[in-house]
DNA sequence: GTCTATATAGGGATAGAC
DNA sequence: GTCTATCCCTATATAGAC
């Protein structure tokens, strides 16, 4: 890997370990065994690291967000479509745990970031949607179209509304799934009573 | 208004109106139009000075979120309880804003904001349970128990959401009593067919 | 209680040699 | 591309006079 890929993997994991504001350039060159000056010589400052990393994120992101390829036709389908979203935001979660402040800080973060957040209620709207009109979920379009945006809010704001809840040394990997099973049961009610018992299942199963 | 409350009371607002990593100690005596030792006398420290104020929070929400006094038999109850909480969230918003980071800075507020969102969820569940016990909510325990945390977590991240996804000039008041909406729509399916109708009725109203 | 002056420290970033 | 050395700036916090 070439110097200017270390320097965002390692700043990437550093931020998500210690939090971006308590992560300095210095620090990422010491865990790097490079000197601040090299680092400089790649990228011309903090912000032009986080915004690197930001575009990696967006790239990611986007892949799962776009639905071109795919067919949402069964509850599996949505469950696949949240993994991946959670799974994505665990990557980068530090742009999650700092998120208002970084957007305040890189005006093209926060115009990207909305877009991206607009993106992921769509996607809901249309994976439920689809679900409706093939009568897997019995719910009219505006508690639909509700239940979308509270999806995109609940799977952006997860990660910390776990962090502010749980102890500290929780299991990451349950954090994720358990979001999962957060948003399901919010559909949950409108759901068959096929899929309502294999969601209570899976629960018994995973949590 | 002494000095000593005349700091918080600045401090409160300017780490409203800038986000509290913006705002130094120098600038909130600037404001006072008082020296930076001055400060110093009256608080030991920044996080001194939010610990103050964190304290004044936790009195107020402690308030609202004590049920003693209050007997919730309405949907007018719950929407009276969710607008109680958004102002309380509103007057000291810096902490939402910056919630994850402020709680690993600090210890003491990492454990009572933790205390006061378990409170939250309780309240909300118990209001609803108050309800359903009424008839005026059809729900099972589990879908309630899961609307509760979901209230929390929603209540928690509104105004964080709706600094993300509106434009930066939008309305304050409008932010709030949109975020009441979303939540009253999250409940909706579950009301009786007359309360559906005049939360339609506000909405039209309020939005 | 309040001021002025200052210590201390650390972070972001650059210059210039190699 | 990489290093060393260093500059500049700002933030928290303290000392000591009034």
């Amino acid at each position: 890997m070439k110097t200017k890929e270390r320097i965002v993997a390692t700043a990437l994991q550093l931020f998500n370990e210690e939090g971006e504001p308590n992560v300095t350039t210095n620090h990422i060159a010491d865990e790097m065994d490079i000197s601040p000056g090299n680092l400089y010589y790649h990228y011309r400052s903090k912000d032009d690291i986080i915004w690197q990393i930001f575009q990696n994120y967006e790239e990611k992101i986007r892949q799962v967000l776009s639905q071109k390829n795919v067919n949402y036709a069964s509850l599996e389908d949505m469950w696949f479509y949240l993994h991946m979203v959670f799974e994505v935001i665990a990557e980068f979660r530090f742009l999650y745990r700092n998120l208002i402040q970084l957007m305040n800080r890189i005006d093209f973060l926060k115009r990207h970031f909305r877009r991206i957040l607009a993106m992921k209620s769509q996607t809901a709207l249309a994976i439920m949607t689809n679900l409706s009109e093939k009568n897997l979920l019995n719910a009219d379009k505006q508690t639909i179209a509700s239940l979308a945006d509270q999806i995109a809010l609940t799977a952006t704001f997860w990660l910390n509304y776990s962090i502010a809840i749980y102890d500290d040394d929780f299991d990451e990997e349950k954090k994720l799934s358990h979001g999962i099973f957060h948003i399901m049961r919010m559909v949950a009610p409108f759901l068959t009573e096929k899929d309502k018992a294999l969601l209570d299942e899976l629960s018994t199963q995973y949590l």
